[in-house]
DNA sequence: CGCATTTGACCCGCGC
DNA sequence: GCGCGGGTCAAATGCG
């Protein structure tokens, strides 16, 4: 959340892809029903974490160590998120020469929906490159486009739960289920209890490889308020039963944002890219950010960011102790 | 009785 | 033009 934050104010948005790091807090955090499931939603980090209330009891030393970690946090952040940049755009370079025909799109006949920018992964499973044009055009022509979120949001479940639920703290109605080609398991349709005034939908579906795995695809935005504080985030009441995921990939028509989720107890806190095979048009840059090199590079300069100041960890540790009830 | 869910039918875009 | 497949509709059904 520091790591967001610090980005932001750093204005760190220079790219049309953005690196959204989140490492996810105790499951205990006081006032927190446990955002740990990643979504790229801005929600979050306009509320007051309990990180800032660890701060405003530090000293004045503590804060200033604090504050210049922060400053060399945002620093690597940013060349983070120039990295993927990087990365993206050679994708982008290689996908548009190999593809010169970007006229033809696939419409939406539902008005509320851009041109074909979806994150579904059974329908990019049969994609073809020029799909990923597609995307880029949303991207170039953000102007023109009308923008629409779409962010996935994979919640883990117990095998066994045949119910194709994911509790965000939105009302959403069924309104469709369908079993798809590349996947047994059926894919179930909501539209937001608020329609038509709302007109967020979300597709839920358990995953091919993984059937404790469910995958929900959000797409727009809520008009409203959550009808729960436990659902300011989607799949957030969930995520904190059902634990958080590793990482999840959004895709919206400002860029695709990849999100890496450094839960701790998320598949081992390790990065992994999700369902990248059902987004054949970020499969390059999604192989490539989750290679191997690419995975140590990024976890170790990131724990090596929070770990190799002694002060930084030593001051820390005294917050956290003043935090916790005397025994 | 009203509302939510289920499920088969239908629509539409796309590839061949 | 036809078939396929994803997405949506709407009548039927279930439930409180």
């Amino acid at each position: 959340m520091l790591l967001m934050d610090s980005a932001r104010r750093a204005g760190c948005s220079p790219s049309p892809v953005c690196l959204d790091l989140s490492v996810g807090l105790s499951p205990s955090s006081p006032g927190s029903s446990g955002p740990e499931t990643t979504a790229d939603t801005d929600d979050r980090l306009d509320r007051p974490a309990a990180g800032c209330r660890v701060a405003s009891s530090l000293s004045d030393e503590q804060a200033k160590t604090l504050e210049a970690k922060l400053t060399q946090v945002s620093e690597e952040n940013r060349r983070l998120t120039e990295m993927i940049a990087y990365l993206y755009a050679s994708q982008v370079a290689r996908q548009s020469s190999s593809s010169p025909d970007t006229t033809s799109r696939k419409r939406s006949r539902d008005s509320l929906e851009p041109p074909s920018n979806s994150s579904d992964g059974n329908a990019n499973a049969k994609a073809e490159p020029g799909d990923h044009a597609a995307v880029e055009s949303a991207l170039s022509d953000e102007g023109t486009c009308r923008r629409i979120k779409v962010t996935r949001v994979c919640t883990r479940i117990d095998p066994a739960d045949a119910t194709l639920t994911v509790k965000d703290g939105y009302q959403w109605r069924k309104y469709g289920q369908k079993v798809t080609r590349d996947n047994p398991s059926p894919r179930a349709y909501f539209r937001c209890a608020y329609a038509p005034s709302c007109p967020v939908k979300k597709k839920v579906q358990r995953s091919a490889e993984d059937s404790s795995l469910l995958v929900a695809t959000y797409e727009g935005e809520h008009n409203h308020p959550s009808p729960t504080r436990a659902g300011e985030l989607p799949s957030s009441a969930s995520a904190t039963a059902s634990g958080p995921v590793p990482c999840s990939i959004s895709i919206n028509s400002s860029g695709p944002t990849i999100t890496l989720d450094l839960t701790k107890n998320g598949g081992g806190g390790g990065v992994r890219v999700l369902d990248a095979a059902e987004a054949p048009d970020l499969k390059k840059l999604c192989q490539e950010i989750a290679s191997p090199d690419f995975r140590t590079a990024l976890v170790e300069q990131m724990a090596r960011s929070l770990t190799s100041d002694s002060k930084f960890t030593h001051a820390l540790a005294a917050a956290i102790l003043q935090q916790l009830p005397e025994y």
